[in-house]
DNA sequence: AGCACGCCGACT
DNA sequence: GTCGGCGTGCTC
């Protein structure tokens, strides 16, 4: 009897066996349903073999096969083991978390549950049918052609709505092969998609790129804001869609969903495209993911759990924003997407594209040393359109009230009076950032965090930032009962407050997490913006990525020095890159931008390049810090995470885990420190850091290390392997 | 991850 | 005497 070797969501490393009569090798990547312990639960078939490690009695027969939709592609299984090995997490947790939650349950994937969302439509056969040959009684039936008839398809809704009888027919009609289902196809014409003349450096970029087409390769694009990289994306897609290939484009966050899709929609319209993130519900992935399975969908446009979804035809990876974190997963399996999209890339021996106005500095240091593909858009597409000009304003000299500084107010007015629009960027919201009584000294902190409470004035609570904890504003100072507690340093709200107050005339709009909580919120504000219904913006990073405001001349940046002096390698980059962002949304249109950045240190070498728009320059200077302290790119980094009640516990756990660790020359293990934040949700947290020159010897001390670790008998410490770990 | 088993204290 | 606390170990 054939024996099934089954992946399933447990945090253990091994697969089961299980007896199938029926299983044959074709069964691989099959969902399959099992009994596991008292419970029946879904795997996924990993291999078939006639043979098995485990003794006869223990081993159990599998309920069933399901084999209604088509199995997960070797491709993508490969992907899985990859993941799995290079992420030191347990291979059916990293198959069966990235699935979509239908797959997960014990049921066969229903048809309808995909028709939902799948118009149907006569076939040529269908067409050839005559009303005359319904019997006249049949009155649902004429019914329901005659609707076939006039529309070119109709949803199971739509058919759901003529009659309850009508989706019974239906079955009938397709087993017949009346009707079938058709591709989504945008019904809606485009608004006569107007496709823009390529700039020379977009037209080398777009022929450099389909001329390898056929290959894998890893295509740095490092464009300018508003250098038309998203153009450049198209034209690629175009090439690959008249292979018949499809194009997998991975982007940070959701909110940038609407925008891009509109953007392929209007191009493409025509062809079917599918959108995967984690806003949809259960169905609405299902479907998308079944297209993309069977190869109807031509594009997939998602977030970082895309990069797992099955893609037969793939023929091209576009990454956009390559440089942002939200690409790396912070909790269960710590994988980057677009590591694993570089990966499948190479699998499949197809092209990817990192785009991005600012590359990491680890993909920029792969394409100056060759082995990334390097391509440059260093001019903005619209003509005419100059870089903003970026301007500092000393805060030494200039004494800000309220965080707002008399140049950058004079500025506003004038921007004002010219009847454009004014941004002003502060990456914190809330009112103001602490708490603070002013005779002892005592700041409000969370309880559960060792972070400070942020306060909300507007509903009267202070809020934790970390782990949402809420309480109320205290009356006086619970530690000296003095009553001369106040707000202190700005956030988001404390800003508006004081911009309604200089500029009462001016219509103000506030864009954070808080103010775009509401679903569809985040739609409205973009229309608000781009009708002109407001004048000055104020909004964390939320506003800064990838939004074009035709009508925003003015940016003004508030406590970005924060970063400047951060103990963690990697906040220089993130600020230019942030600052970078932010300030291309200045002058998009024919008129140049003006930045102005409030700083007490106006000389500091990133604001200088930052002012010359000098990426270079920047990320040569960072890349020798780097070389010199011995940070990535030039090494390779893993973190052991733990985390335990108490402080202590964990340091201990995480010392007697380097004790295990077996000295090698290739591998540097340095001492346990406690993470950046201690204590989150209630947990103290520590780790320790672990580096090579050799990614391979690394990964070969990580998988025997971790094996060592598990075998410790501590209690109560969670761990974790974090590999190319980016927050500390 | 669940879930059972098992070994200790504190209750009717 | 048992009820339930959670520490330990297994699931094909």
């Amino acid at each position: 009897m054939p024996i099934i070797r089954v992946a399933i969501n447990v945090p253990v490393g091994t697969l089961f066996d299980y007896q199938a009569e029926d299983a044959n090798v074709l069964d691989i990547g099959l969902r399959v349903c099992v009994p596991f312990g008292k419970k029946k639960i879904t795997g996924i078939i990993m291999a078939i073999s006639m043979e098995t490690q485990i003794p006869i009695e223990k081993l159990k027969s599998a309920y069933g096969i399901f084999r209604e939709i088509n199995p997960l592609p070797p491709a993508l299984l490969n992907l899985f083991h990859f993941c799995s090995q290079y992420y030191h997490h347990p291979l059916g947790m990293v198959i069966l978390n990235s699935l979509p939650a239908m797959l997960r349950n014990n049921k066969p994937v229903k048809l309808k549950e995909w028709w939902a969302q799948h118009p149907l439509g006569l076939t040529d056969l269908g067409r050839q049918v005559d009303i005359a040959n319904i019997p006249a009684r049949n009155r649902v039936a004429r019914r329901l052609l005659t609707e076939f008839q006039n529309a070119t398809n109709l949803t199971v809704q739509q058919i759901k709505q003529i009659s309850p009888r009508a989706s019974k027919l239906l079955i009938e009609w397709k087993q017949l092969g009346w009707v079938a289902e058709k591709p989504i196809i945008q019904t809606t014409p485009s608004e006569t998609a107007i496709i823009p003349t390529l700039t020379a450096e977009q037209e080398s970029a777009v022929t450099t790129v389909t001329a390898r087409l056929e290959q894998f390769n890893t295509w740095l694009l490092h464009g300018v804001t508003g250098s038309g990289k998203t153009e450049v994306y198209l034209r690629i897609i175009e090439s690959a869609l008249s292979r018949g290939k499809q194009t997998l484009v991975l982007i940070p966050e959701i909110n940038l969903t609407p925008q891009l899709e509109a953007v392929f929609r209007a191009r493409f319209c025509t062809i079917p495209l599918v959108n995967l993130h984690s806003g949809l519900n259960d169905t609405e992935r299902l479907t998308g993911w079944l297209q993309a399975q069977r190869g109807e969908a031509k594009i997939i446009l998602g977030t970082r759990l895309a990069v797992f979804t099955p893609l037969p035809e793939l023929g091209l990876i576009i990454v956009d924003e390559e440089h942002d974190s939200s690409f790396k997963q912070q909790d269960g399996l710590r994988y980057s997407a677009r590591d694993l999209a570089i990966f499948r890339a190479r699998e499949t021996n197809i092209p990817i594209v990192l785009g991005s106005a600012t590359p990491s500095l680890e993909s920029y240091f792969n394409a100056i040393n060759g082995r990334y593909q390097y391509i440059r858009l260093a001019s903005r597409a619209v003509k005419n359109a100059r870089l903003p000009m970026i301007q500092y304003i000393d805060t030494r000299i200039h004494k800000s009230q309220d965080g707002l500084s008399v140049p950058l107010l004079k500025a506003i007015e004038k921007c004002l009076a010219e009847q454009r629009q004014t941004l002003i960027f502060i990456n914190r919201r809330g009112y103001a950032p602490v708490l603070l009584c002013k005779s002892c000294a005592w700041s409000a902190l969370c309880q559960r965090c060792s972070s400070r409470l942020v306060v909300h004035l507007r509903d009267k609570k202070l809020r934790c930032h970390h782990c949402g904890h809420e309480e109320n504003f205290p009356r006086a100072c619970p530690q000296c009962g003095n009553q001369d507690i106040a707000p202190f340093g700005q956030g988001t709200q404390r800003v508006e407050e004081s911009l309604i107050a200089h500029f009462p005339s001016a219509r103000i709009l506030r864009i954070d997490r808080d103010s775009t909580r509401r679903k569809n919120a985040w739609q409205e504000i973009l229309h608000t913006i781009h009708t002109h219904q407001v004048d000055i913006l104020i909004g964390t990073q939320l506003l800064a990525k990838g939004h074009d405001f035709q009508n925003l001349s003015l940016v003004g940046i508030l406590n970005a020095d924060t970063s400047l002096y951060s103990t963690d390698f990697r906040a220089s980059e993130r600020l230019f890159s942030q600052l970078m962002q932010v300030s291309g949304r200045a002058g998009r249109a024919n008129a140049a931008g003006h930045v102005l950045i409030q700083t007490e240190f106006p000389d500091h070498p990133l604001y200088y390049s930052l002012q010359q728009h000098d990426y270079d320059v920047l990320a040569q200077t960072l890349l020798t810090e780097r070389k010199m302290a011995g940070f990535p790119p030039y090494v390779y980094q893993a973190l052991l995470r733990a985390e335990a009640h108490d402080i202590k516990i964990v340091l201990n756990f995480l010392k007697q885990a380097a004790h295990l660790a077996k000295p090698t020359q290739a591998i540097q293990i340095f001492d346990p420190v406690p993470a950046q934040l201690v204590r989150l949700k209630g947990m103290e947290r520590a780790y320790l850091l672990i580096q090579s020159s050799s990614r391979k010897q690394l990964q070969a001390f990580l998988t025997e290390w971790s094996v060592q670790i598990s075998t410790l008998a501590i209690r109560k410490v969670r761990w974790v392997v974090d590999v190319d770990p980016i927050e500390f």
